[in-house]
DNA sequence: TTCATGCGATGCAATTTTTGCACATCGTTT
DNA sequence: AAACGATGTGCAAAAATTGCATCGCATGAA
């Protein structure tokens, strides 16, 4: 893209920090690079970047010139995915940036079913958490946002919203698989696996504790849950999970997906449940590919959780 | 603006429909700007345009990308009138699309009142017809749009409206002069001037007057409300207006600005008032020069017309 | 203090890109 | 049939961009 070189150029220089890194990454010279933010910045009227002996860093003018160039870039992604899908071909970049637990088992479904029907459509999957998340839409470097956290409504438009109760997982020998639904007071004293403090089911499960003055015997912090599943086999412990993070629908979730590990319900008199929020920013229009795979996402788990899915 | 040069050179394009007057216009020969158009749909991977015998014209693919064009040339603009703001001097361009009503006394005045305190302000003032506005609004040519006649909400965000009673205008010696108020069956039979078709001064008497089946005895029709004011000073014919039409204020609007003539209002029982719409194109955001002065507009009009001013 | 390092800015020559002219090609109109 | 006016194309000239070597400057380490 000839026509949008220049402002490109200034958007990877603003995120390096320095010149030549930036022009190394865009394979060209730091004199060449130099000279177009120079022209740019002559054309403006108005210096866009502090020089600092490590480098250079935005000014305010920057600022609010890299937020327009940014948003133009996305919208350009926009117009060429429409623009691609008036032939037929629907072309497109989709990016998602999610928290761990919708990245197991529903995302790659997900995705793979939609590039099933549209194998022209490439995807970028990102791991993160709430506020990582509303960064990477601000700046859009991201498309669709899903998070179990709670959202600031500020910049994200909630396009469907799914209730999740916390299950408890252990090994299918584990005393308490016997029972249908687990309080969180039988939980004291097993030892436990916790999810990191920036997890969702993490924080619901300190409130509740806090407030029951309850303590758990918590032997080991992960932030993947792959680990502290796969941990659950050898050891004779607790974890916690939510049902997107587990394969298979809701109501058939007794098993947690890993042969030999069962999930049980935690009632929800003593951990409430969590929502999950699936969006973008807004006052966006996405692009054609993005908009679509959304719709596919929240058919899904309207299909999937058709209780707990609202607007 | 080197870096924006290709896109607006489509845009240019577009408007003129042809390559070559598109170049006349730009000042560059054909055969460049046929390149670079060339170029730019490569880049895209779509023809933009259809090859006409007698030029070019936007294909499909064209339509939404030039309007992605032009809503980031236009953001474009806002942007560099904040960054502008930041350095304290307030420059900008404003482009109004009015009536010919307020054309005439009091946008001169809001005009000339800003540019007191902005002098780095420039305006671009167009006279256009309810729906001539809206065009220009929605092609990003026009920021700010004044229309008396009625507006579609749907593209239109009013910013303020204002109520106006029709007033009839005559020579000071013309028999009506001594009325307080018009009806409009004491203009039966008197010469009478009126605005042509699509004046919304016009629309609301055509409707009372076939309401009411009387007709009028219309010896001129012209768009020029300065040619039908001083028409008036030869003949003994009436004409109609609107305060925003007339120097001074609703309340001492005894003479009309002009020496001679005198305005008297119509009884609105007999032609219902009518409403100046101010306002933008919905979604969009206002450069800061074009939203100041959207301001000052607005602030104008409560101070001139207190009781007919809302939101 | 001195020196080394890493940063952006700049002069100049090589290179790439863009431009303008002449002309080809196509469709419509006279 | 011929003339006209439109876009598209080869080729040489002109202009802009690039890369190298180098400068000036501030920081941090010895």
């Amino acid at each position: 893209m000839r026509f949008m070189a220049n402002l490109k150029f200034i958007d990877t220089v603003s995120r390096e920090g320095s010149i030549r890194k930036a022009a190394d990454k865009l394979a060209i010279t730091s004199t060449a690079l130099n000279r177009r933010i120079l022209q740019v910045e002559d054309e403006i009227g108005q210096p866009l970047f502090e020089r600092l002996p490590s480098g250079v860093r935005l000014n305010t003018a920057g600022e609010i010139f890299v937020q327009h160039i940014r948003s133009q870039m996305a919208d350009l992604a926009r117009v060429q995915s429409q623009i691609a899908d008036l032939s037929g071909i629907r072309r497109g970049h989709v990016r998602v940036a999610s928290g761990a637990d919708a990245l197991r088992h529903f995302l790659p479904e997900a995705v793979a079913g939609y590039r099933r029907d549209h194998p022209a459509v490439t995807f970028e999957m990102t791991r993160c958490h709430g506020d990582a998340a509303e960064a990477s839409l601000l700046s859009l470097d991201t498309d669709i946002a899903m998070s179990f956290a709670p959202v600031r409504a500020a910049h994200f438009h909630v396009a469907a919203a799914v209730r999740q109760q916390i299950y408890c997982l252990m090994n299918e020998a584990h005393p308490l698989a016997s029972r249908d639904v687990i309080r969180l007071r039988d939980c004291v004293g097993h030892p436990t696996i916790l999810p990191n403090a920036l997890s969702g089911i993490r924080q619901l499960l300190d409130t509740a504790l806090i407030r029951r003055n309850l303590e758990l015997n918590t032997i080991l912090e992960s932030d993947s849950f792959e680990f502290m599943q796969n941990y659950l086999l050898h050891d004779e412990a607790l974890s916690f999970q939510i049902p997107i993070g587990l394969a298979g629908s809701v109501e058939t979730v007794v098993d947690s997906g890993i042969a030999g590990i069962v999930a049980r319900p935690v009632d929800t008199t003593d951990v409430p449940s969590g929502v999950i929020h699936i969006g973008y920013l807004k006052g966006r229009v996405l692009p054609v590919a993005a908009a679509k795979f959304l719709d596919d996402i929240i058919h899904q788990l309207q299909q999937r959780f058709p209780n707990e899915t609202g607007a």
